[in-house]
RNA sequence: CGCGGGAUGGAGCAGUCCGGUAGCUCGUCGGGCUCAUAACCCGAAGGUCGUAGGUUCAAAUCCUGCUCCCGCAA
C-alpha cells in the first residue's frame, strides 16, 4: 500500500520502522513543527522526522491541516491509505474522507476508554489492570472512530508509564501493520465504540502530578507516581522546593494524620487517607539528581510528624 | 545570551554574607556488647573543598574565566 504516515513522538516511530519492515511504501510523512527544547531551548525536530529523514521521507510539518495546502499535498501523493501515529492535531473531515481506504489511527488503550492525548499515562493513574492498542477508522471527534483491531496487556505493578510506553509502542506497530493487511483484504468488520463507556484522557499538565496525602489512598497516589515516570512525575513541596517521587511503595494501613510523616529514619514513610501508608523510595529535590529517600534524609533530616500536605 | 539551584572524604548535606587549624548524618574498616542482628557502645581510616587564574601575610570562603550536573520551561 502507498501509505501517508502522520506521527510525532518516538511511540510513533515504531509503527514507522514496522510498516516499512513490512514492505509498505511511505511516501511522505506529516509531523509537528519544531520545537524550541531542552535547557538552551534548542529548535530540535520530533523523532519521527528525524528517522524519516533517515530513510530518506520526504517531511511536511505544517502548523494546521484545516486549509487548502495541506489537502492539496496530500492529493499530490494521492496514497491508498493515512496511518496516524499519535500526531498531536486534529484531521479535517476533506483528509479523513480522501484516501481509499480512509485514515486509520493507533492509539494506546482499550477504546473506548481513555480517548484523548495521554491514554497511557491515564491507564496506570486510573489503576487499570490492564490497557493495550485500538487501530481505528478516523472519525471527526477525539478518538471516536470506529475500530478495527485490538491488543490487550496487563498492568504490572512494576510499570511506569516508560516501561508501558515501549511495550505498547512495540504491541502499536504489529497491530498497524496487521490492520492495514486486513483492510487490504477487506476481512475487518469496523465496530461502533460504545459511547455510554468512553472516558477520557487529557493531555497531562504538571499541576495533575501534585501528591495529595489528605484525599488520595497510598494506592492511588503510587498510580499517579508510575504513570508520571519519567515525566512529568508526581511531587510534593518541600521547604518551598519542589521533591520529584519517582518510586514508592504501598503499606500496609496505619492509625495516622493523613499527610503526616510517621517514619523519618532509615526510610521516609507518609500517612495517606483512609489508613494508608506511603513509603517514599526514590526522590529528586530541585536542583539535585535523584537519590534515595535515605540519602534525602541523610541531608535534609525530616521531622516525625511533620505534615508534608495541607 | 530564556529564568534559577548546585559542584566540599564513598553517599547525602553544613560551612561561603562577616577570609584564619574542614563539620554533621550515613557508609567503610577494627574492636566491644549480644543467643543473635540491618540494633547499641568505643575507636580508626579517608578531603590538593569542580577547574584555571587573580586579590591577600592567609582563600572552601572575595574577584574573573571555564567545565560539568540539576530544577523551571518544552
Amino acid at each position: 500500500m502507498n501509505i501517508i504516515f502522520m506521527g510525532t513522538p518516538d511511540f510513533s516511530v515504531y509503527s514507522m520502522k514496522q510498516l516499512i519492515a513490512a514492505g509498505h511504501k511511505i511516501e511522505a510523512v506529516f509531523t509537528q513543527p519544531d520545537k524550541p527544547q531542552g535547557r538552551k531551548q534548542v529548535l530540535t525536530p520530533p523523532p519521527v522526522k528525524s528517522y524519516a529523514e533517515e530513510q530518506g521521507i520526504t517531511v511536511y510539518q505544517p502548523k494546521t491541516l484545516r486549509n487548502s495546502d495541506a489537502l492539496e499535498i496530500i492529493k499530490r501523493y494521492n496514497p491508498d491509505l493515512i496511518v496516524v501515529v499519535a500526531y498531536g492535531k486534529m484531521l479535517p473531515t476533506e483528509i479523513l474522507e480522501f484516501p481509499k481506504y480512509g485514515c486509520v489511527n493507533v492509539h494506546a488503550s482499550l477504546l473506548p476508554r481513555h480517548r484523548g492525548a495521554s491514554p497511557i499515562q491515564w491507564s496506570i493513574v486510573c489503576g487499570d489492570n490492564e490497557t493495550g492498542v485500538t487501530t481505528m477508522l478516523m472519525a471527526e471527534g477525539m478518538d471516536t472512530g470506529d475500530m478495527l483491531e485490538k491488543v490487550v496487556t496487563q498492568i504490572n505493578a512494576d510499570d511506569n508509564y516508560s516501561t508501558l510506553q515501549t511495550r505498547l509502542a512495540i504491541m502499536g506497530a504489529d497491530l498497524i501493520c496487521h490492520t492495514v493487511n486486513e483492510l487490504e483484504k477487506g476481512t475487518i468488520i469496523p465496530q461502533k465504540q460504545d459511547e455510554s463507556k468512553a472516558t477520557k484522557a487529557p493531555i497531562i499538565t504538571r499541576e495533575i502530578g501534585q501528591i495529595d496525602f489528605v484525599n488520595r489512598t497510598s494506592q492511588e497516589i503510587n498510580n499517579l507516581v508510575r504513570g508520571f515516570d519519567p515525566w512529568p512525575s508526581a511531587y510534593i513541596e518541600l521547604d518551598g522546593k519542589r521533591l520529584k517521587i519517582y518510586k514508592a511503595r504501598v503499606l500496609n494501613a496505619e492509625s495516622a494524620e493523613p499527610g503526616v510523616v510517621i517514619e523519618s529514619e532509615n526510610r521516609l514513610v507518609v500517612a495517606c487517607a483512609n489508613g494508608t501508608a506511603l513509603e517514599l523510595i526514590e526522590v529528586q529535590l530541585e536542583g539535585k539528581n535523584r537519590m534515595s529517600a535515605t540519602q534525602l534524609l541523610n541531608g535534609h533530616p525530616i521531622e516525625k510528624g511533620r505534615k508534608l500536605c495541607d
